[in-house]
DNA sequence: CACAAAAGAATGTACATACATATAATGTTA
DNA sequence: TAACATTATATGTATGTACATTCTTTTGTG
């Protein structure tokens, strides 16, 4: 089905301005979709994110300056994210001995094992994997890209 | 650029991964540069699709159910951002006299007069629009809906 | 008609974000 | 080294979302 029907609404003025919209709708329909399996175990969006980040590091240290640089959002508190998860008993914090303004955090075995378990379920992360073939996907992938590139000097 | 440099980060797993990982980069990367214009005119994102909806039901009136329907995210709380917009007088709100349950919204003079001043840099809210060919764009739009569809039938 | 079910909207709670500011530790430099 | 700037993180405030619940009004069915 075609955006269009899916917003009931309108007819757009460019390719260029349904985009926009269609990036935010499908977006959205992701989203609410990986929302909806990751309450199963217990965690927001966000959370996830940063758990996997500190798998990617295990078994290094990861300071809350770290979380902030490789998160998608560039949202800057990671901290209170942190302590959700620490609350959790997935990450574990301390300060840094080399630096005592930075914080080290680490995932603990218990947020390990978590991710284990979403691991086993990960494909629905992805996007387009019963609809698209992988030469679309590819395609789709060098049109975003493409798109975001001279926006960004703005 | 392409998203692995952007991102920082790892080789995909497949296209599919790498889609979904670039349509939530892609998605903030516009939705950053939309609020940081939006906030120019005293707006948020919401509040400015729900005057924009307003504006298309204009003169008739629109009910918080009918703005559910029509947001792209599906929130269940227009009543709250109606009364940001309701404080800041750019809509009204009355008791519907046909369904004492109903509210009717509509926009005000003073909203439509904004909106018209957000008009001029409507062209900002487009995708693409300085780097894709319109093909490109409309490939884009394509390979967003198809990448939807089986999706849905969860 | 009476009364239960449904619908429209508002509200409470937990979580998240953006942005500004605060706090503490570290770096820099006159 | 003392003063100031910078860095790493945390916190406060306004806004927004998801979800559950509540309140009122309307609808539907006996």
């Amino acid at each position: 089905m075609g955006l269009e029907e899916d917003i009931k609404q309108r007819k757009f003025k460019s390719q260029y301005q349904k985009a926009g919209v269609n990036l935010a709708f499908t977006y959205s329909f992701m989203v609410n979709r990986n929302m909806r399996m990751l309450k199963k175990f217990g965690l927001t969006l966000p959370q996830f994110n940063i758990l996997r980040i500190l798998r990617g590091q295990h078994p290094k240290f990861t300071t809350v300056n770290d979380l902030i640089d490789r998160m998608l959002d560039k949202s800057s508190n990671a901290s209170r994210i942190v302590e959700k998860l620490r609350a959790k008993k997935l990450v574990e914090r301390r300060v840094s001995e080399l630096d005592r303004r930075a914080v080290d955090i680490s995932i603990t075995q218990s947020g390990l094992n978590l991710l284990a378990l979403i691991d086993k379920v990960e494909h629905e992360f992805y996007f387009g994997i019963d609809s698209l073939t992988e030469e679309e996907a590819s395609l789709l992938n060098e049109l975003l890209d493409k798109g975001r590139n001279m926006n960004e000097t703005e």
